[in-house]
DNA sequence: ATGTGCATGTAACTGGTTACATGATTCG
DNA sequence: CGAATCATGTAACCAGTTACATGCACAT
């Protein structure tokens, strides 16, 4: 489900703006962002980087080492800038937001109650999981990241709560509800 | 991006779950959820279809007709219930609509504060247009819709609230910063 | 010697989308 | 008569992942 608008390629060419990099930096770095968005595979990064050479977005300033394999330091030109800035301000998409969730939630509704409840409370399990994660990468980050970290982190916790919140409360009313129809 | 987890293959088998159907009638009921998660493609959904029949999910009515095209009317096996229970189960992984904006804010950030306001100022307007589709779709529905559809909608609403309220909160801030900087 | 880090890449596969092909029926 | 709906599917393509291949340097 690629969904062509996560688009890996201007993705590390936005990471050239703050400074030329090469494939290897480019994976060290994203790793280390990994809990926002995972990591870059090698399959998908240096394909990628040889297309952007090819379209002139970028460029390879190749080091020849007589010991080491060449490290290869990219660089964005101005038309890359230019088309770098078009895809910042691309639509993301259809808010199809969600999509994997709400895909198991439309599933999950044709189960029982208890089996409705069963899958709410696993999924909240997750999220709580997952929005633990996002503290301890708060915690970890401290004041040394940048303006776009900290932004991204405070998206990706306010979207987290905002999951939490509506889940404990469904479950309060699925849990209700299963219960008023077992005494009645 | 295809994100290996957001299944075709397991939704339109949790489609089953409810009754049987042909892969006619699988799109058209997408179709009127697509303000949710968008429709299928045909050159998805069939080859989805075979691939159930093959790994003995659903099995197949062959409704033959001379006028027409055969209908083919598809149904889940027990073995099919038992794996689609798993996927329900199963951990979604960050969103990929929210990891396409993550990754822009990401390089949105190395912009002047300008040009970053310019690009959160962008997104609300998409954030606020998709709310807006959200509400009329919750008065199109009414009492009518099943409570999957209510669940789903419920979860959209508030995710894409918090989000509203995370842009609109983060618009304040780095507008104010950006005025200091200036006056400064 | 053994594993970890540096550093590059390819091949096969996956899970889709887009666009096309086919053909009858029904509605305006 | 033409358009929409019913109803099936295929072929080409796309963006990405997984797993593999290669090889040197340095520390344990």
């Amino acid at each position: 489900m690629p969904a062509g608008n996560v688009s890996l390629r201007y993705f590390v060419l936005g990471l050239l703006t703050q400074q030329p990099m090469s494939g290897y930096d480019i994976r060290r770095f994203v790793k280390s962002l990994s809990w926002l968005i995972g990591g870059v595979s090698s399959g998908g990064l240096y394909p990628a980087l040889r297309a952007l050479l090819g379209d002139g977005l970028g460029t390879v300033d190749i080091k020849l080492r007589t010991d080491r394999p060449p490290r290869k330091v990219y660089a964005i030109t101005d038309v890359g800038r230019r088309e770098l800035r078009q895809w910042v301000d691309r639509p993301t998409g259809p808010d199809s937001s969600m999509k994997a969730f709400i895909m198991r939630l439309l599933v999950a509704s044709n189960y029982s109650p208890a089996g409705l409840i069963a899958r709410i409370e696993q999924r909240r399990l997750q999220a709580a999981a997952s929005r633990l994660a996002l503290d301890e990468a708060l915690a970890a980050m401290g004041d040394s990241a940048d303006l776009g970290q900290r932004l991204a982190l405070g998206y990706a916790l306010s979207v987290a709560d905002a999951e939490l919140a509506w889940l404990d409360r469904e479950l309060g009313r699925v849990s209700q509800e299963a219960s008023l129809v077992e005494v009645g």
